[in-house]
DNA sequence: GTAGCTGCAAACGTTTTGCTGGTTG
DNA sequence: CAACCAGCAAAACGTTTGCAGCTAC
């Protein structure tokens, strides 16, 4: 729990999102408020496939194309940062009020799990000390097979 | 064996390859080859169209499916690395003879360190290991200001 | 009322795949 | 000579865009 960045201002997620709907404006829709509730309760990374069947249960006349331009904007103000894990989807995360995590990925089957070391978390703040940075944030990604592929050994027969 | 961390051994780039290639009874082609070569020659990160373009230079009659599925081969021998920019385009970076580092990069003047702790490495290492995963490599930015830019909110020099 | 939105479907650009003749080991 | 590969073109994939009607402001 060492959130560096203590804001005074404590807007809601919500608020931020009415906030950059009007300032460029952009209209507040259900389909935007909706969206943005089913993408913050989502626990890690989405791609807009994900968030898109999740959201048609609720709302089953929602369009694809909808998904795509509210994630596109939620981008833009701040509240989800797209992440690439080279599988050829793009992938959002929540960036308000979520605890930061780093990712441990397969790269036979592509799953991935979300961590948090503290021991690392901290290093890594004396890293920065040392050279003199100051630190904002950073993202570390482990690549490697995970327990079921590496039973598989489908490779070197002999 | 997935040859990703073979940094030990002094073999060359085509050597490399070409075990790889025997390894899984895979043949060495021209097309192959010539793939290899003009993709080592490249500084930075390649896009497949771009090294399509480059290689269509030397041999015209090739196509971008040799392009797509030799870049898939290196990457699985540990020649090449997929990184994703969130563009849309997965690029390749060739990971030969290069030592491995992390960034120290500076968000408003672009300066990047490139950093190694080895107690972070060998932290990832526990941590992987932790989730059974056994890990191939991994990535590490740091994100934030340098000692430069941290003193005067000017975006400077550089 | 008007600018902006939605859902649909078609368009788009990248990557993969099926096929056939040719090449490697 | 058997297995594998190359090139081609079509398919598949995720994402974007044009449109006509609808909705928030």
């Amino acid at each position: 729990m060492s959130a560096a960045t203590h804001q005074s201002t404590r807007q809601t997620p919500h608020e931020v999102f009415a906030g950059y709907l009007a300032a460029n404006r952009l209209k507040i829709t259900p389909q935007r408020r909706l969206l943005l509730d089913i993408f913050l309760a989502e626990p890690g990374h989405v791609s807009s496939e994900e968030l898109y069947a999740k959201v048609k249960r609720r709302e089953p006349a929602i369009g694809q194309a909808t998904v795509y331009r509210t994630l596109k904007l939620l981008a833009e103000c701040g509240l989800a940062q797209a992440v690439s894990f080279a599988d050829g989807l793009t992938r959002y995360e929540p960036q308000f009020g979520v605890e930061h995590h780093d990712h441990l990925i397969c790269e036979a089957c592509g799953r991935t799990i979300e961590i948090v070391d503290p021991v690392i978390e901290r290093r890594q703040e004396e890293l920065a000390q040392r050279y003199g940075f100051s630190l904002a944030r950073h993202k570390m990604d482990l690549y490697g097979l995970c327990p079921d592929c590496r039973q598989d050994g489908r490779k070197t027969s002999r």
